[in-house]
DNA sequence: GTGCCAACTCAAGTCGACTTGAGGTCAAGG
DNA sequence: CCTTGACCTCAAGTCGACTTGAGTTGGCAC
């Protein structure tokens, strides 16, 4: 089977080396050997860096998505699991929803002080009282 | 006017005296004087920190959030800062909104095995282009 | 006046996902 | 043979928003 460099894994993922060896250290991906140095993996962590970019992407942290990820190579994940994160996407969904159209309509709203604007003062209360629930993890932008 | 003892504005507010003492440092909000060693903080402090959850909920870090509060009390927000955040939000929505179908798909998708599943595929070679854009900012879920 | 208890200060720790830096090693090219 | 340079290891640092812990202080009840 097709071996590659590291760095070409790097290449071909987009991911620095210093994440690769980072997910190997954390059993996430596994290195076929070495050629001196250098780890060679074989073309199929291709797929594997695919899915853990997906788990990412659906919210799962690196320590779930370890096990969905069986020694073989084929994923393994409960059906419930990903029910479960659906679930839970959709109420960040709905959240963030509500932030975006209260900024937008303090944005666009007639009042002369955003504390005069009566819908802001609703959303504000909602964020007031919402305290003890989420907190801020609406927009941690890419870096 | 009304002053309240930090302890009060804990219960109030629903955050921890470290935290109150926390956004004091950071210049968020500022104490009144005190009773001894005890914080005290007239009764607009609540009304603030309600600004400062709202922003967190609408995703500015504490940092963005310092120079909305202008030393005075009333918030001086820009609309351009509002509607960009929104448009942020929507973005990030839009995602999340794709992702979510995608696990739900996948969650009751018929074939054997995910990697079988077109959709699945589909969604994964989304996630595995999109390394380079965002990573991972699903589900930061509340402490 | 004395003891308790809650607040205080300040430094350090936490969490997750990586990155960075110092110092070492090895295959390949000249 | 020797330099080059990419990769290596391992420890430590980063970022944001707080929390935690050790040791101190002071108002209030007795």
């Amino acid at each position: 089977m097709e071996e590659l460099d590291i760095s070409e894994v790097a290449r071909r993922s987009g991911l620095p080396p210093s994440t690769l060896r980072f997910y190997e250290e954390k059993g996430l991906i596994a290195s076929a050997g070495r050629r001196g140095l250098r780890r060679q993996f074989d073309a199929g962590v291709l797929d594997r860096l695919a899915l853990i970019a997906l788990g990412r992407a659906a919210g799962f942290s690196l320590d779930e998505i370890a096990p969905m990820l069986a020694p073989d190579g084929r994923p393994r994940i409960d059906r419930r699991t990903l029910e479960a994160k659906a679930e839970a996407l959709d109420e960040t969904i709905r959240r963030l929803t509500a932030m975006r159209d209260g900024l937008r309509h303090a944005a666009a709203c007639p009042a002369p002080s955003h504390m005069e604007c009566p819908t802001f003062r609703r959303i504000l209360r909602a964020a007031a009282s919402g305290v003890f629930a989420a907190r801020g993890e609406a927009t941690r932008r890419r870096r």
